[in-house]
DNA sequence: ATGTGTGAAACTGTTCACAGCA
DNA sequence: TGCTGTGAACAGTTTCACACAT
C-alpha cells in the first residue's frame, strides 16, 4: 500500500525536522485567516518556521531600542535567511513594507504575532514527566513567547500529587477533564516511544487539536488534528552523517 | 548584504528547524565516502534524515523478530513516507534491495549504520547543565544509538564537581583539553541564547566539528563545522499558526 | 537613491509509471 | 508474479532581476 502523506496531519509532515526541519516532505498549507491578506496562495511550510525567527529578532530588536526601519538586508544580517526569502515570505501575507525604506519593526512585530496566532497565550498539557518533561516544565522560551504548561500527567502512579512551581503531576485520568475546564487546546508528548500513541489517543479523544510529539516514534492522529515532532536522534544522526561524509 | 546561504555550515540550514526545518533551506549535499556507492548524485538533506528514521524501523523489527524480507511498501506503512520515496531514498546510495523480494533487514540495517556513521560510538561534550542539558544527559535514546556524552561543562561556577551518574560537571575552561585528551568529536550547545555564539566560539576552538545547538539563536561557524539546530520555540509556534489558520 | 514586491527563471525534491531482474 | 531501481513528469521552493513606490 501506498501511503501519498504521512500521518502527521491531513498535510504533510517534517519531524524535525526539524526540522526537523526538514525537514520535512515539504508542503504547502491553506492560506490563513488573517485579516491583511485576501490573498490567495499556499504557503510554504518553511516560510511559517521563518516567521518564527523573524519575529524573534524583532523582538530582541525592540528590546535594545534598535535602529528603525528594518530593511530586508538587514533582517538577512540577522538571520541567515536570504533578503529575497524575507521579502517573499512576508509578501504572502501583506504589504508590510515601504519601497525604499523597509519595514517598521513595532508594526511588522505585531503582523508576525497575528499570522502566527501567538497574540494570546496557548495553554499546554504536559504528557510525562521524566527528564525531558521535568526539563521542557521550566522552558523559559516556552513561557517568554506566552505559551503556558497549564497541566502535568503522567501514568506513572508514584509520581502523582508531585509538585513543579505551582504544578501538580496529575493522573492520565485527569486529562480529558482538564482539557475541557482549564482551555487546554495543545498538548506535549514526552514519553517513551512505546507509549506515545496510546497517550496521543487520549488526547485526541480528549479535544486536543494540536500536539508536539518528542517520542522517537511515528504516530497517527486523525485528519484535523495537527502533529510536530521533535527527534533529537534524527538530529544528531544527520549531525554524524555530516562528519562521516564531509 | 544578501547572504546567499545561512550561518550553519559551508552548505545549507534546516533548523528545524528544525529545521526546522527542518524545515529547511533545502539543499544537497555532497556525495559520502561510502563503500557501497560509486554514484555521485547530491544526496538532499531529507533523504539522510529519513535514514534515520528507515535505521529505527529496521532496528525494532529485527528486535521482534519480523518477517524479512522488508518491501518499500511495507517501510512506507512503517514510517509514513511513501514507497517511491523510500526505494528512491535508498538508491542514492546503492543497490540494497533485491528484485520481486525486498530488503533484507539485517543487511539493510548494517549499510545504514555506515552510511550513518553511527558503526562507531561518538563521544560528545555538553555545555549548559541547566533543566534542558541535565535531561540530555540522561536522555536513552542518544545512547541507544551509540552516542556518548563523555563530558558536560557549564559557566556557572557552582556547579563544578556536581556528579550526573559517572559525569561530573567541569568549568568551560576544560573543554579544550577534554576534546583532545577525550576523543570527543560532537558537542551540544544548551545554555541561554545570549551565551551560545561565545560556546560555539569555544567549541570551534577546541576542534569540535559537529554542533548541535538547542539555543534560540542564530550562531555562525567557520566553514568545515558542520551546525544543527532543534529550536523548540518554532516548533510550537508552528502549531500556533497552524490551529489559528487551520 | 533606496528598498520593496513580484513575475519569471532556475533549482531541488517528490511522484509516477514502467522496464527489468529475481 | 512481485518488487526494485530509475528516467521522466511534476510540484514546490528559492533566486534573480527589475518595475515601481517613496
Amino acid at each position: 500500500m501506498t501511503v501519498p502523506i504521512d500521518e502527521r496531519d491531513e498535510a504533510g509532515d517534517p519531524g524535525w525536522d526539524a526540522s526537523t526541519n526538514r525537514r520535512p516532505e515539504l508542503r504547502s498549507l491553506p492560506v490563513p485567516a488573517i485579516a491583511h491578506a485576501a490573498r490567495l496562495p499556499r504557503i510554504p511550510e518553511m516560510t511559517v518556521r521563518r516567521l518564527s525567527t523573524y519575529y524573534r529578532v524583532l523582538r530582541t530588536l525592540e528590546a535594545t531600542g534598535d535602529a528603525e526601519p528594518l530593511s530586508s538586508d538587514r533582517m538577512s544580517d540577522l538571520t541567515g535567511f536570504t533578503a529575497a526569502q524575507v521579502r517573499r515570505d512576508l509578501a504572502y501575507f501583506g504589504n508590510f513594507g515601504k519601497r525604499g525604506v523597509g519595514y517598521d519593526i513595532g508594526e511588522l512585530q505585531e503582523s508576525l504575532k497575528n499570522i502566527l496566532g501567538i497574540n494570546h497565550p496557548w495553554r499546554i498539557a504536559l504528557v510525562g514527566v521524566g527528564n525531558l518533561g521535568t526539563a521542557l516544565l521550566s522552558y523559559r522560551n516556552f513561557t517568554a513567547q506566552g505559551f503556558v504548561i497549564a497541566g502535568a500527567f503522567d501514568a506513572d502512579t508514584t509520581k502523582h500529587g508531585r509538585a513543579y512551581g505551582s504544578l501538580i503531576i496529575r493522573p492520565m485520568e485527569d486529562l480529558s477533564v482538564a482539557v475541557r475546564d482549564e482551555n487546554i487546546s495543545m498538548a506535549i508528548v514526552a514519553v517513551p516511544g512505546n507509549e506515545a500513541q496510546t497517550v496521543v489517543d487520549v488526547m485526541v479523544a480528549a479535544g486536543i487539536k494540536g500536539i508536539l510529539n518528542f517520542a522517537p516514534v511515528k504516530v497517527r492522529v486523525p485528519a484535523g488534528v495537527h502533529l510536530s515532532r521533535v527527534d533529537l536522534s534524527i538530529e544528531i544522526e544527520y549531525l554524524s552523517y555530516l562528519l562521516t561524509n564531509g
